[in-house]
DNA sequence: ACTCGATGAAACACTTGCGTTTCATCGAGT
DNA sequence: ACTCGATGAAACGCAAGTGTTTCATCGAGT
């Protein structure tokens, strides 16, 4: 029996590491489905299966609790993505933006209007959600340039990141329709790619 | 006396007409200020220095009240823009979104959750406030053909709007700052005119 | 001056949510 | 088997919002 209890080396808290998680993920889907004004508690603690009590005892506050939960998303990292061309890395990682399309922009849309006002969920969001997806593309950039693929780092490809989320965050609102990865590839190839090397 | 009646043909809806317009607009500060979820009927009803009753007597519930105070704000067109050139006309509107962009992003930024799932609310701010801003972008472009500036109507025009839209929105969020009109030149520089002028 | 419909102020009953507290129960370590 | 800290269920007081209703007042048309 020692060796049952040698993998555990404290004593609860890795029991409670995953009933946290648990919690932290029906948090983020109370999110999106409710957004962020009319998130309950009592909507997370029923859909979490467990008590309102337990969810203070946990954090202080919706706040802190929202921002747990945004921040445990965060470390879910995508598997790194090398093709060997810049445009199959693009493509590729768009694919990926359009398979999470509706569950990502409810999720940003739940939180857009908060983060304009609440200083830890806004750097929350930053750091956990969008600087991992930047560093991402930026890395791209930079095996291209490596690579001999583009000559220099392009002055476009400051604004590439931003363009690809914002537009992946954005176009369900703006029309009513969803992100579809054909429209993404002729993103990629009638705008971003252009704009890449002839700067 | 009868000079000052001969203005109101219509008994007492003009006045009622300027009253709804006042109220309206407190229903898109209160809106921006608050988020659609957390608005309540007697803060607008505070602002607009009106009762509760007026409001319920109007409007039947405070979806109503959104959606009418979303349409009202589109009649008011913005001046027509015409440099002369492209890269004038860009600029002019990007200085444009920019000057707005503090109220703009935080009234989108109110509403995208809630268009989302409220039909009527998704097509007003789609047909009050995209709509309108589409078809003044894509003039430019047409503008441009015909000036020869560009030989034909390029492929990336299509996201020019959408674009150019989706970063006025989200950039405060992602990163906390304002869009400044050095930023924006760039933007138009470095990532939309490459854009143009090679596909 | 008078009338009458529209308004504002305030209270209404009802619902919902927050954050706390109480208490019975459960389950891991001894 | 026993103990003790952690949990779930449920109720708490409190605050806020919805949509309605009442009533006093105001102001435009006659």
């Amino acid at each position: 029996m020692a060796a049952d209890e040698a993998a555990t080396p404290v004593k609860r808290p890795r029991v409670t590491a995953e009933r946290e998680r648990e919690v932290l993920a029906a948090t983020l889907q109370a999110l999106s489905d409710t957004g962020y004004e009319a998130l309950s508690m009592e909507d997370v603690a029923a859909r979490a299966h467990c008590s309102k009590a337990t969810l203070y005892r946990l954090w202080h506050n919706k706040a802190g609790l929202v921002s747990a939960a945004i921040r445990s998303s965060g470390p879910v990292r995508p598997a790194e993505v090398d093709t060997g061309s810049l445009r199959g890395d693009l493509i590729t990682v768009a694919e990926r933006l359009a398979q999470h399309a509706t569950e990502d922009s409810r999720l940003y849309a739940a939180l857009s209007h908060a983060i304009l006002t609440d200083d830890e969920l806004a750097s929350a969001v930053q750091t956990a959600l969008f600087r991992p997806d930047t560093e991402h593309v930026m890395r791209f950039i930079d095996r291209a340039v490596e690579r001999g693929e583009l000559t220099h780092r392009p002055a476009a490809a400051d604004f590439l990141p931003q363009t690809m989320r914002s537009l992946a965050m954005s176009r369900p609102a703006l029309d009513g329709t969803l992100l579809d990865s054909d429209y993404l590839a002729r993103f990629i190839d009638d705008w971003v790619m252009p704009a890449l090397l002839h700067t």
